[in-house]
DNA sequence: CGGCCATTTGATAGTCATCAACTACCGTGG
DNA sequence: CCACGGTAGTTGATGACTATCAAATGGCCG
């Protein structure tokens, strides 16, 4: 029983509007507006859905963990996200056709399925037209920072990043935040989103940890010193502090790390 | 007389619902419903807008060109694309409330402003509404095209594959293509979009060149073999053909390239 | 004409990819 | 239950690529 599917539904995008969230099985008690998404049980590799497929439907995940891989139209393959319960994968701002990208389930997973025109007129309310716009901000948002980090940032840099933000995605979903999270994805995935060899991330992983950041057994990972790695991640690593890139005044410390997951 | 602003209306999105558009300076013939929109002069280096600020206006470019420049919230800056005359700034999928990125003129330039409200009825056309998602549709692609490029190839193929997208976007724009163009954006504007430092952007261009690929002054630029770029981008450079990074079968060549500008 | 910035070019070192074993884990089947 | 095979992950050695540091050159604008 590695990780339960609980607090998915509370922090879906449709959660408002949909009739099964919460209520545990029981159908919808009232409204007749509200949602009952057909569930879909995917297997640790499946596809949620193929980029240049039609994009008929969207895909809100209650359990489990995706990627979202692109290929550029050279066949270059990069992973360019990861989800996680309460994100919904095939979610785009611009009702494209196609999907853009393809979704792999990194475990045994399940999924709702939404059909876009069902988006399409929760979308008419402008509470759930808010939300929906808000999220898929993010996720620019998110998209952005992972080209700056992959553009112009070093490997350990990009780690601590990524790191971080899956604690702070965890943390944002269960309450609880003792740094513990469980890596669904494979070091190669990860080399590919960051932009680097699984080696790497192999070695980058193992020197966190011998410098006592971290703790890491396989794909089971302990966040033991947040601070360190936030230090990393904003580079006070190897010059202690001044040269600073590029940045200019102001926003010395990040908030909280917003980044790579897309969907 | 370096660049001429007159194709920019007819590749304006606008193009369609714009009284100024083709008419030359005559007012609007007909139709009360066409816009006139305000025309701005900026400078080389001014800013059109800043990243951060309220998104009130959308900013189709008539004549120079600009640049978009994101900023992390850790301070990082890095250059997410370039813009020419007919693309317009400002414009995303999600209706932020503030630009996401800063928009920067690379030489004096011409802009109109349209009001968001103004784009956003505009929108309730469908014709309007197709084109526009269309845009901002390839605007996406674009973005993830450059992250892969950035995350997994390597210098001379970033460069490879920006110059025929500028080739390319310019030879959309105007009928003749001799391959001639002129970047508007210094080496440095370069290097930070494909991820390198300026000097190797230097030294990249100096061996294009060199070998007969380029022709190069300045910012003067002549694209002498398109097909041998077109090889280097793909990756058919060092070894002749066989290794092929992580691309599966089909898909071997790339009609057109469709890359890094953004806006 | 002089100063300043953009660009080029060279020398050097660092980072990270690559190649190559080697080890740990997981599921299967004997 | 344990041996086996295959995949995932670790670790080391090496070198390519590119960043970095340092001048030198070329243009452009007062």
């Amino acid at each position: 029983m590695p990780d339960h599917g609980a607090p998915a539904c509370s922090l879906c995008l449709f959660h408002a509007v949909c009739g099964v969230a919460e209520t545990g099985g029981t159908p919808a008690p009232a409204s007749s507006m509200r949602l009952q998404p057909e569930r879909l049980t995917v297997r640790a590799g499946d596809f949620v859905f193929r980029q240049g497929r039609p994009a008929l439907t969207v895909y809100p995940l209650r359990a489990g963990s995706a990627k979202q891989v692109y290929e550029s139209p050279l066949g270059w393959r990069q992973v360019t996200g990861f989800a996680l319960p309460g994100d919904v994968l095939g979610l785009e701002p611009h009702e494209a056709p196609q999907h853009s990208t393809t979704a792999v389930a990194l475990q045994d997973s399940v999924v709702c399925a939404v059909s876009v025109e069902t988006l399409r007129e929760s979308m008419a309310a402008p509470p759930f037209r808010i939300a929906a716009l808000e999220v898929m901000r993010r996720n620019a948002e998110r998209e952005r920072t992972l080209l700056v980090a992959v553009g112009s940032m070093k490997a350990p840099q990009r780690m601590a990043m990524l790191l971080l933000d899956l604690a702070g995605e965890q943390a944002r979903r269960h309450g609880r935040q003792d740094g513990t999270l469980t890596l669904a994805m494979s070091r190669s995935d990860i080399a590919s989103l960051l932009g680097l060899t699984l080696e790497t991330v192999s070695r980058l992983l193992s020197r966190f940890a011998s410098v006592g950041l971290i703790a890491v057994r396989q794909r089971r990972l302990r966040i033991i010193d947040p601070t360190g790695l936030a230090s990393i991640y904003a580079d006070l690593g190897a010059d202690a502090q001044r040269p600073a890139r590029e940045r200019d005044p102001g926003a010395e410390f990040a908030p909280g790390v917003t980044m790579c997951r897309v969907a």
